[in-house]
Order: C-alpha cells, then structure tokens, then sequence
DNA sequence: TAATATCCTACTAAATTAATAGGGTATTAT
DNA sequence: ATAATACCCTATTAATTTAGTAGGATATTA
C-alpha cells in the first residue's frame, strides 16, 4: 500500500507544477487546497527539499518551488525519496538491497522470480511518467 | 511491501505444488524446509484452506495439500486472500474499493491515474503467473 | 523591528504486522 | 479402547511502521 506520505507527497508536487510561475507557494496554500495536515505536509515538503526536488525561501513571501521543470522530475525519484524501494520485496530491489533471512538461494526462490517481474514492470511506468505527465490528468 | 504473510503463504503453496503425489503435507515439515515459525505459518494455511485453496485431513498423516492443479491457481487469488489489494491505493481497488477522504475527484487525481496504470500492469502478471509456474524456477 | 514562513528535533498515538500461547478436536495406529 | 499425532481456533502480546503533533529556532521581508 502507498502511504499516506508519498501520497500527499504527490499531490502537493502536482500543485506545485501546475504554478504558472515559479513563485513560491506557502505549504499552508498548499495545506488548504490539496486537504493535506500541515504539519504533515511540511515535514514531507522538508524532505523532497533535502533530496534535491524542491526548493525553499523563507520569510513573508516565502514557500516551496520545484528545482527542475516538470518532464525533468521522473516518478521513480519521487517514489525512491518518499517511499523507499519500488520493490516488493528488498532482496529484489535495486536501490535498497537487502537478503532474505529465510531465503537460501534467491535464483531458485520463487517470490524473488515473481517479485523481480513485478518491480521491472512498474519501474517502466514510473521511468517514463513525469510529474509533467501527471499533470495532464 | 509485501507481508511476511504473503511470502511465507507463496512458499508454502510452492512447496505443496512440488509435491509428486496428493499426500497431506504437515505444518511441521513446510514450517522446517522454508525456514519458517511454525504457529505463524498455521494460520497462514488455515487462510488458505478457508478461502478454497487447500484441502487439510487431520490426525497422524495429516497435513495441508492442494485442491486444484497448480496450474488452476492464479497469483491472484493468492495475492488477494494474504496480501489484500492488489493496487497501491484503495480508490483504484477492483474487489477492495474506498473512496479517498481527501480526494474531491478521482478522475482529475494524479495519484488515482498513475496507481491505475501500474495496477492493471501488476494485475496482467499476476493473473498470467499460476502456481505451476512458480515451480519452475 | 514586527510579521511571516520555513527549519528542525523530538515525541506520541494509532494502526498494522508478526509471532506466541494454549487448549480443543478429529484421525490413525497399535 | 487409547495414546499419539496433527490440524483447529481464539486470544493475546510484541515489534514495527505510519501518521500526526508540539514547539521553538532561524531567516527574510516590509
């Protein structure tokens, strides 16, 4: 299940590249358009920034604009930062590897075939969607 | 991620399925070859036995044991009885579907267009992926 | 210098997951 | 018959993760 983190995460990405301008928006703004704890929404905000996706200005004026253009944000990054790996399991995924406990031998394991199909296929579709992408919708 | 539930759940099914013959297989012996607890993984075949999937005869030569052709099993159903959804987020559900609370509209959602795409991708695998074909890894 | 808005750490509450405990029930072999 | 075996079932607990809250520090602008 996505959390709730990633979730919101999204959303407020979304807000912000439909900005026309690239002004920073407060995350109270935020907060009250997309139905998002602001609280919540500023600790997740923090994050996206310590990561590389966003920005930040302080002060009156102040608020969160996005460091790259929209089709520049691919939702692998996103998902990577927020959720962590894009895999279902650890011992099948490429950013966040992690063996099996009770596994002896991963190539004859039947979940980690299984797993490593489902991880490639929706690796595909994060790769080729951008936050530009989603967007459209 | 998927439960522990699940993974162990899909490793006991396999086990079964490589089974030569029909013979009841005991908790006992699936919980010592698969490295898993023994209590955890009793409830876990209890789930599978009252949803369909296996037929149990107790006593002395009792055990757990297959009620269809491995081939006749889908990951589906096994994903949907252990693990729940199969999507990411309940508003893009097929059998576990919830509204969002936050959401005022799915069909202008970013997240609910983006988790469709990668749900039905994951759905393909797993409705063409049966339990005969985990064996074969 | 006062108002604004992000920055940051720590904490708590709720929910979920994983596992355990312990006795009950049916079956089989002797 | 009866003892051993192995599933049946409910309840409880422990561990982990997720979601949200609190509160003050810091930087910026008018």
């Amino acid at each position: 299940m996505l959390s709730k983190k990633t979730k919101y995460g999204i959303k407020a990405l979304t807000y912000l590249a439909k900005q026309e301008n690239k002004t920073p928006v407060a995350i109270a703004t935020i907060s009250k358009k997309e139905n998002i704890s602001l609280k919540f929404l500023e600790s997740i905000l923090l994050t996206l920034r310590k990561n590389g996706i966003l920005g930040s200005k302080k002060g009156k004026g102040g608020g969160y604009y996005l460091l790259k253009e929209p089709a520049e944000i691919p939702m692998t990054a996103v998902m990577r930062i927020l959720e962590g790996p894009i895999s279902m399991v650890p011992c099948v995924s490429l950013n966040f590897y992690e063996k099996c406990a009770d596994c002896p031998d991963e190539n004859t394991c039947a979940v980690h075939s299984l797993m490593m199909q489902v991880r490639d296929n929706t690796l595909v579709i994060f790769k080729n969607t951008s936050l530009a992408d989603l967007c459209k919708f």
